[in-house]
DNA sequence: ATGTTTTGATAGATAAAACCTATGACATTC
DNA sequence: GAATGTCATAGGTTTTATCTATCAAAACAT
């Protein structure tokens, strides 16, 4: 048994066809087949049902195709634990972000990260917490930033930062006068939201105690895509909405009016690195959780008067 | 990376010698030389200071020596996983147990079981807990039989069957009037018992309340190498002894006239097999738990009237 | 039904590697 | 300073992984 014919296994599983596979892991068709088989008749078992069309594996090749995934896991830890000795941050790191958070928190520190870490190849891609966690289950991702916590046992959080909810408000609405504003301020049918997936959208509907009442009777049917989205509808319709902390920096002057702080404890979302429990590049990882730690301002990493809000 | 260099590597940890390493993994000391130095190479670290006599690994190279010896590890799980399905019991299984139950417990099971699996070969060896527990993490062993809980959390516990803890005391003693007897019947002066190393020896103090005492005034100084010694010691000099419930199936009626079950709940030891847990060779210790369980008495397996009394 | 395409297995040649024997370099010991 | 112990190096041999080319069977299309 080589380290080969695993990598083989588990690319035949993952494309459920010789060819393909054989051409992910940059070998000839019959590489593959052959390394296959001879890996089966060490076993003495077969590990593919090769009469149907995807081949499928059988009973036991799926047993052995998911230790064999664990043990590539494993044997990659050897490099990553090279690379955190020695202190190399270098590589290549996918990275899912969720939207709310992406057009904030990475101008931060991105351009920091890539010029200090010239070597380590960066990948973000945005995504709803739902889609990054699943991919970061099927190894298309090494990293997640993200709303925590998930309450999923494969999955390990680094807590970044607390970040506050803070209302965002027309001078039409009563509690525009206001200087700390209460959950029960709200108007419901004034209340501008994102749309489905967002974490955020939860969040929001916790903080105002709609949750129940939303199914039945739901007379706000105003559902942006983004949170400069919800700026906008404030600001030509009127309403109100809930915005994260870090989506105020750069507000002019006048926008700056229209925001209202909660009374203590405010609401607060918990923001998380998120990574499988198992997982590598640990130094890349850590240098990035570094740097984000960077630029986030001292009152933000501990969560002091806020409340933090539960997910969906 | 191969899992050969995984494996001169951790011959080489183990041996410290080139030539001793080469010999182990059945090759010459060159071959091995030249795969470490590959090792080496790959991962662009030395793995092992050649300068020092014997070889010591470096600070990185333990780091990996621990991650190759997991993989290893894990890799054996895949004939194993392929063993358990096929049921097929077979290969080499070491099992140590301790010496107060080696002689009763193994006669019950063993023949049936070598019988049952001649594809097995078994090698048992006696040891104390404590050894065993040692040579378990060492991987010099498989599995143990001792006495539980161990509190261990590198070890798994699979409960076997609990055993009365019973009296064995000659006529002269008071309590060979009584029907059942309590731990106060037991005149600490006339106690014989086993010499240190033996779990039964903390337990019996436990049962007579002897542990305090123990250290300061110590006037019975009786201290035998077996259960059977204790029996003689007995029948020779009078006194009373405790015996483990197995000891007692081939005694003579005389001999059974001297025994006195204590008052329920009686003391009880719960008997584990005992594994690493991430342990190999699953079928073949599936197996011997389920033959050890088929030679155990229905009223044992469950401690319904005992206390499980604590170990040391 | 028959030709075409897709898919995996097989055969033979080639390149890469793992391994062995023999020997060299260096340090320690007597 | 010769002998010994220890690991590295060199060159040749065997083994193995891979490639190209081709075959056989099944699926699909005409």
């Amino acid at each position: 048994m080589t380290f080969v014919q695993l990598e083989y296994l588990v690319a035949l599983d993952t494309y459920r066809h010789f060819a393909m596979a054989a051409e992910n892991c940059c070998v000839t068709q019959p590489t593959l087949s052959m390394q296959v088989q001879k890996l089966e008749d060490e076993l003495g078992v077969k590990l593919f049902d090769r009469s149907k069309q995807p081949v499928v594996p059988t009973e036991i090749g799926e047993l052995i195709i998911k230790q064999a995934r664990l043990l590539l896991r494993e044997s990659a830890k050897i490099k990553d634990i090279v690379d955190e000795h020695r202190g190399t941050v270098a590589g290549e790191i996918r990275v899912g972000i969720i939207p709310t958070l992406a057009p904030y928190l990475l101008p931060l520190f991105l351009d920091n990260f890539i010029k200090k870490y010239p070597q380590v190849k960066l990948k973000v891609i945005e995504l709803t917490t739902e889609q990054l966690i699943s991919k970061l289950n099927k190894d298309l991702l090494d990293v997640g930033i993200v709303v925590t916590p998930l309450q999923d046992d494969r999955i390990t959080e680094f807590p970044l930062f607390y970040e506050e909810f803070v209302a965002y408000l027309s001078e039409s609405e009563k509690a525009y006068q206001k200087e700390f504003i209460l959950s029960e301020d709200i108007e419901p049918n004034h209340l501008w939201l994102l749309e489905e997936g967002h974490c955020i959208r939860g969040q929001i509907l916790n903080i105002c105690e709609l949750r129940k009442q939303n199914s039945h009777m739901r007379n706000f049917e105003y559902e942006a895509g983004s949170i400069e989205t919800l700026k906008r509808m404030v600001e030509h319709y009127g309403g109100i909405t809930i915005l994260p902390e870090l989506s105020l920096r750069d507000l002019t002057e006048k926008q700056q009016l229209q925001v209202r702080h909660f009374h203590a404890p405010s609401p607060t979302r918990e923001v998380s690195l998120v990574m499988l429990r198992h997982h590598l590049k640990k130094s890349i990882i850590e240098a990035m959780k570094t740097e984000i730690l960077n630029v986030i301002p001292e009152k933000m990493k501990q969560n002091i008067s806020g409340k933090v809000i539960e997910l969906g």
